[in-house]
DNA sequence: CTATAATGCAAGTAAACACTTATATTTGTC
DNA sequence: GACAAATATAAGTGTTTACTTGCATTATAG
């Protein structure tokens, strides 16, 4: 636990599994670690405990992972992936759509996104060191080009799209993750979609003059 | 750390120090506990080393506190106190102003607050199992009626209050938390406060009539 | 001054922790 | 079937963890 003890601080598995055999040795591993993330969460993480829920020797852990953070960022990129290609084929699906339309397609995929493995999701964005969360977090860069091109022909009266960019990113991500928590009963009758895309798509369409706030200091 | 080792769940302090000896040995572990969070984060966090910088024995550290938790608790106590304070004080002192005036005042005294200590801010809300953190995170009953009282007036087009103040919470949360790591420099010039400004009063004044999203679910 | 309560500390304990070594078993290849 | 590579595991290592016991010291009250 401590970083005292810890050295290897590498997240990259050691070896890949050859055989079929050891595939489903990572396999029970990954599932294990899992299983007791959302069930007792990441301080009960231990590399001990996974190895004995997954029926594996502790030794055939460490052939493979270097440790258990390792093993935590295997679940995160397994995670990450399918979610960064279905927002990147929306983005690249809809050409010639209007903001509104389109962005509630995003934040539609997000959330359901969200529904696969709630538990799990939680965990990630809870629990976990969160300077080593935010780079696999972040949109990678192909959404990222995709999103700033579809946003400079859909907004108006943005001063600065960069950090319009952050904010949307920052408060969808917010408003999704708590909101799979907080208010599942808005997320089923569609009203936190909703009220997702009026906050964004107002905060990306002002009219062009009527700038509100005092913006004459940067 | 895990949660077999530790039975004792109270986040209360065990004992109250009667003497000023007593007292500054509970100051000097609550300044260790904190000293160790920002600098080293929640894992490196153990009793044992929270006396030894505190200058004090392990079991004198017992005889105030059930276990570390409970010094956290105590901390984020203290911690969340003077920024509900501050709150409730801005949204009386402002019964007449305008919703956009009022806002900005409010956004201006969480983003100060977040300057205080932002280490040990972000220690509270990256590294700590968020459960526990939500309680006192949330707004007290006070402020959220008088939140409430304020945007009844001041708001127009907004379907559901309730949601909508969840809304505003939770993206103000967000904004000001990230920002405060990674925007520092739109924090310094005004801007995430300007743009923050923009994105909840655009959102809380809808043109009546002119309800965008197909609203026809709920 | 004395009795009593409050406080402090040295020195532990058992359990959990990350991680390794040495050895045995299984698998693919020729 | 023989042999080497891949895989699995029993049985540890030393360290760190949370937490306690027993006793000495200091402050307060009568």
């Amino acid at each position: 636990m401590s970083d005292r003890r810890r050295r290897k601080t590498s997240l990259l598995p050691r070896k890949r599994p050859r055989q079929d055999r050891s595939r489903f040795t990572v396999e029970a591993i990954l599932e294990a670690a899992a299983d007791i993330l959302v069930r007792d969460g990441y301080a009960a993480l231990t590399t001990n405990r996974i190895a004995e829920r997954a029926g594996v020797n502790i030794a055939s852990l460490y052939q493979y992972f270097p440790g258990k953070d390792a093993i935590v960022a295997e679940l995160r990129r397994r995670h990450g992936a399918a979610e960064r290609a279905a927002a990147r084929d929306t983005l690249a699906a809809s050409p010639g759509e209007g903001l509104e339309v389109t962005l509630r397609k995003l934040i539609a995929r997000g959330v359901a996104a969200h529904a696969v493995s709630p538990e799990l999701h939680r965990v990630f964005a809870e629990q976990l060191p969160a300077q080593r969360y935010r780079e696999i977090q972040r949109m990678d860069a192909a959404v990222f080009t995709e999103m700033r091109r579809f946003l400079e022909r859909s907004t108006t009266g943005v001063p600065d799209l960069e950090l319009a960019m952050w904010m949307v990113a920052t408060t969808t991500q917010a408003v999704m993750h708590n909101g799979a928590l907080e208010r599942q009963e808005d997320i089923a009758s569609g009203r936190l979609v909703d009220e997702l895309v009026v906050l964004l798509t107002r905060y990306l369409k002002r009219r062009p003059g009527r700038s509100p706030g005092r913006r004459s200091r940067g």
